[in-house]
DNA sequence: TTATTTTTTTAGATTAGTCTAAATTTTTTA
DNA sequence: TAAAAAATTTAGACTAATCTAAAAAAATAA
């Protein structure tokens, strides 16, 4: 088995080499708050160990049996969630730190359980797709609300940025997960946004535009 | 916070000195399989942090802070494991080592809530009491079936070996917790016990008979 | 009560994971 | 393309937790 440390490197490297293939080491220390030096002798063993490709100077990807170890942990860290968001009443801004902790839990069958207690569910409270136990998840394709056009509408299904104080600020403004949104105006000046979501106008900045997720 | 060993070292001394209030190194290495130097290592550590009364070659017990976290971790041990058991339909005998995993889960919040989402439970599926989330908890008093005279009956409430193979035994001949049993005859010459459950007779080592714990 | 055995502690290593500071390699800029 | 900057690796050190072997203390037995 790997340990702590391991699972969270290959869980940084999985993240940060989704769109490009390839993490630097600067990436994963900034990530994983650590130093530059730290990721390199763990990059070493994660090496040795056939979890990684690694040539020194050049960043590293998963191998299969990295990745897959690395999508079980997120498998883990999904379901975790959803249970403490639907069975034990937390917010959706108060499970991910507690996620992190029970990501680690190592037993598969009882992670499998959890699954089929919960009736399989296919999105965390966050909207992130939760991969089965073979490692198969469908990501959805969806785009930030910056990107769409004036009169288009969707459901909001996602979010990029999952600190408290970005999800608080969702729940404050009633846009969550499942909303049905309608982008009706956008600001030249600063991009700003205004979306009608139910009775409501709300006007959102570039930046909150830019970490909302919607499903066209 | 405490380090994943301090946990394991102060539960095991909670156990040890339940009955005469004091543990001996070897007894801690013994029953957290590791040696007796490393103990002393860790003894130290732990007087240091003022969790345990320790003075060098005279055995160690916890203070009251010492106390209270190992019986928060004993809490959270027993509600994983009834949680387990209850909602995800493990056995008995297959959730003592996961639970020796989720024990340290360090949330106090979530396994309060987790409490509450079952119910607040009294016992263990080994019959153990479950601490409250102030770390009171009443110690029933049983009796293995071994002290018991002939004619009595009880209620099977307890064991005081839980590895698998035990419990494993017990299932098989139907000797579960909750059940009433009687005391048919106790055979003199090798303390082997004849009980009734049910609409069956099962005869039961004196082995058996010490580690089975019933309330009368 | 002295000698033997058992228990416990100390001394000195080892491994995983981390750090700072220095050296090296790669990338960018001029 | 040479100098400067940025990224990465190496060197050396530290902490937590463990180990083996040796020394010391306590308990037991003769
Ligand atoms: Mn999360
Ligand atoms: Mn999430
Ligand atoms: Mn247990
Ligand atoms: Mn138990």
């Amino acid at each position: 088995m790997n340990t702590l440390a391991e699972e969270n490197y290959l869980k940084s490297i999985y993240h940060l080499s989704v769109n490009d293939g390839n993490a630097s080491t600067n990436q994963i220390a900034s990530s994983l708050n650590t130093k530059a030096s730290s990721v390199t002798d763990m990059l070493k063993k994660l090496a040795e160990k056939a979890l990684i490709n690694y040539t020194p100077y050049q960043g590293v990807s998963l191998t299969p049996s990295g990745e897959k170890i690395a999508i079980s942990i997120i498998r883990k860290h999904r379901l975790w969630e959803y249970f403490l968001v639907e069975k034990l009443n937390f917010k959706w801004d108060q499970v991910h730190d507690l996620a992190e902790e029970m990501e680690h839990i190592s037993s598969e069958e009882l992670i499998d359980r959890l699954d089929k207690f919960m009736g399989y569910p296919k999105h965390d409270p966050h909207g992130d797709p939760i991969p089965d136990c073979n490692g198969r998840f469908n990501t959805h394709e969806l785009k930030p609300v910056s990107a769409v056009t004036v009169n288009q509408s969707g459901i909001i299904s996602g979010v990029r940025d999952h600190s408290s104080s970005f999800l608080q600020y969702l729940d404050k403004k009633q846009l969550t997960i499942g909303c049905k949104i309608m982008i009706t105006d956008i600001i030249e000046y600063d991009h700003s946004v205004v979306v009608q979501t139910g009775n409501k106008e709300v006007h959102i900045s570039r930046e909150v535009a830019n970490n909302l997720l919607i499903a066209l």
